[in-house]
DNA sequence: AAGTGGTCTAGACCACCTC
DNA sequence: AGGTGGTCTAGACCACTTG
């Protein structure tokens, strides 16, 4: 690595991952400068920078300014899951999609999922069931709730042609999301709905989004029996 | 936007981002060309290409050259999930940590999960289970296989005294790792190891790790009752 | 106070891919 | 074939934070 050839930040990047998967620098270990790797590796400081950063948001390193860069003393696993709009996963999987929509209903005060801690006023939802189907069997039972005041337009959205996840993708960007991933004993209605015993337990993506400080909208996605979500894995570069 | 001032990537990535969240461009839509919007903010072309790699990044646009910049049509809700150490996680929360070393056999042939499709060989494999305490409560259960051909030395370790998933976290880096979510009913073992009710049907994490092409260990981690997955927000910027 | 990473620039060249 | 994004450089200055 020390002769004559300029390598990319990419290489830069391999050389540094190495030496970490190689034990050459432990957890914890500091790492030497930026500006000194550049000239071990004949290439310019901020190549180098490049692919730091680069290893600094994959949480294999730290970076601090003048304390330097140290391999991570706690790595986690970290990983990413892409949540895609529930028509093109199941037609990714090769099924056929079919979404029911069950109910629309206009309530004038939103349930507490909608609604900021400080905020005591009453926002008007709309309230949204709908199931999507796979070779029409249940795949994803969706409970949702839209503000009426941040999305006043869904009341003259037809969502028996467009799914709410579809058409709120396709038209309202959000700033701020929550994910939260947990099992859950279905209601007597859902587990009829995705035609399982009444109590069998599903797995529950529950979603939040925000424009600034605006509630959009907030979904309860039940998932069908045997579903598994998989992460990307960040690593797996050429 | 157009004075003098000079601008910063991340505020060249507000603008940009604003102008998506207000739907001056829509999914699909083409942006304009980085050097056009350098020239509008008044700032060099790499300022504006550190801040559109950063959209490009969470998703958020797409980018191909010759093609241009285009938001993306199709926005999946992208999620991170950071799993640190089990004893850290626990520790976080305010709780108490133990830990309790089950078993600990050596084999020598290891199942499925950790023999890559091609390989035939048998390859020898440590199988550790360990329970995960939080105030003297089951947290997470681990039935974990580690191969003795990658990670040798995993047999002179004391798994009583550091857990195996501490240990490998701090002496095994890894170069991929895939992770699987799903919920599953427990075995009558592992109801009784979790106290809950056979049958009883908890979420699941299986995490596999390799370093280049060679398996380091397969877990597959039984979380307790009311556990929730939380993603954190690749959008919240200051 | 000083050392380290973070950012920005202007310019150059490259790589990809659509037109 | 040409237009777009991707990378690299050398240098400058800034911002943070620690010794």
């Amino acid at each position: 690595m020390s002769t004559g050839v300029r390598n990319s930040w990419q290489d830069v990047r391999k050389y540094v991952r190495g030496q970490i998967l190689n034990l050459t620098y432990r957890p914890g270990d500091k790492l030497p400068r930026d500006e000194d790797i550049a000239r071990e590796l004949n290439c310019a400081r901020s190549t180098v920078h490049r692919a730091m950063r680069s290893l600094a948001e994959d949480g294999i390193i730290e970076r601090r300014r003048k304390a330097g860069t140290k391999v991570n003393p706690d790595p986690v696993t970290r990983a990413t899951l892409d949540i895609p709009i529930t028509r093109i996963e199941i037609e990714s999987r090769g099924y056929t999609y079919r979404h029911q929509l069950i109910e629309s209903r206009v309530l004038k005060a939103a349930p507490a999922h909608l609604v900021r801690p400080s905020t005591t006023d009453a926002i008007p939802v709309c309230h949204i069931r709908t199931l999507h189907l796979a070779d029409e069997r249940p795949f994803v039972f969706e409970d949702r709730w839209v503000s009426l005041q941040t999305v006043p337009e869904i009341r003259d959205v037809d969502l028996a042609e467009i799914s709410a996840n579809e058409w709120l993708v396709h038209n309202r960007p959000y700033s701020n999301c929550d994910v939260e991933i947990f099992v859950d004993r279905t209601t007597d209605t859902e587990a009829r709905i995705m035609e399982v015993l009444s109590g069998t337990s599903l797995l529950v993506l529950e979603r939040t989004t925000w424009i600034d400080a605006a509630p959009i909208t907030h979904v309860r996605a039940v998932h069908a029996k045997g579903y598994r979500l998989i992460s990307t894995d960040r690593q797996a570069r050429p």
